[in-house]
DNA sequence: CTGATAGCGGTTTTT
DNA sequence: CCGCTATCAG
């Protein structure tokens, strides 16, 4: 075995020890995917295990494809009648029931249908619905976050029931009818994957002996992000042998938010007694300054395990630090330095990622990478076939080629419309449920049976024709030429050529895509089958990735994944760490991960970054600098900023309290004159003073009306002001309202008025006058 | 049935 | 700012 001459000791020692259960505790960039896969070879190679007996489990399907890969180019397929099985947990599941649901009886059959959060979400609104609970009482989202957490953490709808808390009573009514409904539809959401997995290996021990014989060698990858179910997957996996590797680092464990359990990976020597223990503490990615500053920051959570990481790469640059006025000016500074950063590299070398914390970031980056011509790839933002249209004319294609795709049916009989109103559907899908009859097969009969209105009847003859008319030339049109007559004949190219709009413009666009990406497909031999499935598997951006200049994604997105050129934009408090995360100091640990997570994906370069404003919902919003900068390495902060900035002040303190503490005069030290103090605002209350402020200013720069000197700001008037609009409030004013009690209005946006509301926050009115009384 | 609009709320993410 | 929903007039 040739390979284990490029290990170190301790990642040796984790490839070949595999016999019981192994703790592999892998810093960042140790590399342990090396590691992983290097063992499933060694495995197959020096122990003769079978390929077939190798179960490995990843996070993402993408890691999954990844590994396959990596481990083919080390052992030759051909040599092999089977191969290791590499999946995620999820899909391992759906290959375990597909054969074995119909045991748990009922209305479960193999051919089980397999609901995603959209189809999740669907359905816990119409349970509100029907159970009459009030949307604003509990909000579906919300419901839906309930029950999948409390699926993941082992409690049923009965225990909701039965609480005091009568939230949680009438999320439990919800439960149970959602879990009623997903049983009688034969549906399992993505929890129930794992969930109706653990429950037939518990129940039926042949299974379990089956599934314990076959799988002989397990592996597990980002073992710290796994959760309860998981775990007692795994538990039930190697009840019979404990041939078990677990790959994972509690200082990356950042998924608490679905359930992940960092318990699992620390209490592991625990739940395996007599497992072996090895740490993989050399890091092989980053230079010793970015390391150095990542190893500073994590020191200061609590809940860990000690390991400190050390790497024998160079010292490498200083990190560089910037402060920008606003979100804009943080965008425009981090593409002028990706833009100078790939004048002096080339290739893999000039790879650059942009990593934030929440989504609603990107769009100020990608305003600006598109300013300079800069090609960059979005991760996890809504994919091209994600898209409104995209989808539309994918589900005209759906039902075309299967009639009976409800999902689809549901998407298309009224888009775009076609006079087939909420009143005719709820009929169709009743009457459907009712019989037993697919949506398609009833839609006929409703026609025939008279059993709606004219008018609709009409509408649902023409539907039901054009979709024929669509089936027959499916058979003689070419992909591309199929594609082309579904956006032409169902009317959706004349839907948005009539709206005239920017938007619909760049939807015909989009459409205009995808014929062309269908013509491409044909040229390569795929079927139009292989064309949808292809639209399915949504996160394709790999291709794209070869020729992106840039990656913009949040940190969670950037997991395992490692970039020469790094920029963490937008440090600031209540951004990162997040608003939701600074009241719970287990919350506040987990943030402190994920910037370790973020500062470990860099190699050579690592630029941190924050804003003094940015827009946040519309509302400009001041932020104070994340407390997280302040746990960094300042000596090894490189301040790029020009004027006042946090780190300068921080800089400058240090050198007073020097100065102060040898007794010499604190101004010698001093290069410049000190900068105006800058304000922070970031509470209800300092809005108001902000607010205050900039009325102070304007009225400064508009002399009251009336005098006949100067000039008058052009006042932004409503051009019409309906009866009972928001006539006769002005900013200023105390106002008081049904629900949110009283509050400020802070100011006026044409027909708007922006009111804070202490405790509620600020909200805006258009029609307010009839919700709004003046005190 | 459709389209307009007032009101409101808004993590992170994979399967 | 953006997207969703309830509501209402046409």
């Amino acid at each position: 075995m040739d390979f284990l001459k490029t290990l170190n000791p301790q990642q040796r020692e984790a490839v070949t020890t595999t016999e019981g259960p192994v703790l592999v505790l892998a810093g960042a960039g140790s590399g342990k995917t090396r590691v992983i896969t290097y063992r499933i070879a060694y495995l197959i190679e020096s122990c003769g295990v079978r390929p077939g007996n190798i179960l490995a489990v990843t996070f993402t399907n993408k890691a999954a494809a990844e590994m396959k890969e990596r481990i083919e180019k080390l052992i030759p397929p051909e040599r092999y009648a089977s191969s290791p099985l590499i999946s995620t947990f999820h899909s391992f599941c759906v290959r375990l029931l597909r054969r074995n649901l119909h045991l748990l009886g009922g209305n479960y059959t193999n051919d089980f249908t397999i609901y995603d959060t959209d189809d999740q979400a669907k359905i816990v609104k119409s349970c509100l619905k029907d159970l009459h609970i009030d949307e604003k009482m509990l909000p579906p989202r919300n419901a839906q976050f309930a029950i999948s957490g409390a699926k993941n953490h082992g409690q049923d709808w009965e225990s909701f029931l039965k609480s005091n808390d009568p939230k949680k009573a009438t999320i439990g009514r919800v439960f149970k009818l959602y879990e009623e409904r997903l049983a009688a539809n034969n549906a399992l959401d993505f929890d129930d994957l794992l969930l109706k997995s653990v429950r037939i290996l518990r129940k039926f021990p042949e299974v379990q002996e089956y599934y314990n014989n076959w799988f002989r060698y397990i592996l597990i990858d980002e073992y710290q992000d796994t959760n309860p179910p998981q775990y007692a997957l795994i538990r039930l996996l190697t009840q019979k042998q404990q041939n078990l590797c677990v790959v994972g680092d509690p200082d990356q464990s950042i998924y608490r938010f679905r359930a992940a359990d960092i318990k699992n990976i620390l209490d592991f020597e625990n739940h395996y007694p007599g497992a072996k223990l090895i740490k993989l503490t050399e890091n092989y990615r980053s230079t010793k300054t970015i390391l150095s500053a990542a190893n500073t920051v994590i020191k200061n959570n609590k809940e860990r395990k000690e390991k400190d990481l050390f790497t024998a790469n160079s010292e490498g640059e200083k990190i560089h630090y910037y402060q920008a006025g606003s979100g804009e000016a943080e965008a425009d500074f981090i593409v002028n330095e990706i833009l100078r950063w790939r004048r002096s590299h080339l290739g893999a070398e000039a790879q650059a990622a942009v990593l934030y914390r929440t989504n609603a970031q990107s769009r100020v980056l990608e305003e600006a990478c598109r300013r300079v011509g800069l090609k960059y790839v979005l991760v996890g933002g809504f994919s091209f076939y994600q898209r409104a249209e995209i989808k539309d004319v994918i589900a005209y294609l759906k039902l075309v080629l299967n009639h009976t795709d409800a999902v689809a049916f549901e998407r298309v009989i009224n888009t775009p419309p076609r006079g087939i109103g909420k009143t005719t559907l709820d009929a169709l899908f009743e009457n459907s449920r009712r019989e037993g009859l697919t949506c398609w097969e009833n839609l006929g009969r409703m026609i025939e049976e008279n059993r709606v209105q004219a008018r609709a009847a009409n509408a649902l003859r023409a539907f039901k024709s054009l979709i024929e008319a669509l089936t027959e030339q499916a058979e003689h049109l070419s992909q591309a030429d199929l594609l082309k007559a579904v956006i032409k004949q169902s009317g959706y190219a004349k839907w948005l050529e009539d709206e005239r709009s920017e938007d619909a413009e760049a939807r015909l666009l989009n459409l205009e895509e995808l014929v062309s990406a269908a013509a491409e497909a044909e040229l390569r031999g795929e079927t139009i089958r292989d064309f949808i499935d292809h639209a399915a598997l949504v996160a394709d951006t790999d291709a794209l990735r070869e020729d992106a200049q840039v990656t913009l994604m949040t940190i969670h997105a950037a997991k395992g994944l490692e970039f020469p050129l790094v920029f963490v934009a937008g440090m600031e408090e209540g951004l990162f760490p997040h608003q939701r995360s600074v009241a719970s100091a287990v919350e506040m640990e987990e943030e402190r991960r994920l910037f370790y997570v973020a500062l470990t994906r860099a190699k050579k370069q690592l630029f941190i970054t924050h804003a003094e404003w940015r827009r946040q919902y519309g509302d400009e919003v001041y932020n104070e600098p994340s407390r997280f900068l302040a746990e960094l390495p300042l000596e090894r902060l490189e301040n790029r900023s020009r004027g006042d900035s946090w780190l300068a002040r921080k800089n400058d303190d240090t050198r007073k309290r020097f100065i102060a503490v040898s007794g010499g005069n604190p101004e010698a030290g001093r290069a410049a004159a000190p900068k105006p103090a800058m304000t922070v605002y970031n509470s209800v209350d300092n809005v108001r003073d902000f607010f205050k402020m900039q009325q102070a200013r304007k009225a400064a720069a508009a002399p009251a009306s009336g005098s006949n000197y100067g000039y008058r700001q052009p006042e932004p008037e409503p051009k019409r002001s309906p009866a009972g609009t928001s006539g006769g409030f002005k900013a200023g004013d105390r106002v008081r309202h049904d629900k949110y009690g009283t509050g400020l209005i802070l100011k006026r946006e044409g027909d708007k008025l922006v009111i804070n509301f202490p405790g509620y926050g600020v909200k805006k009115f258009v029609e307010a006058a009839a919700k709004l009384e003046k005190i």
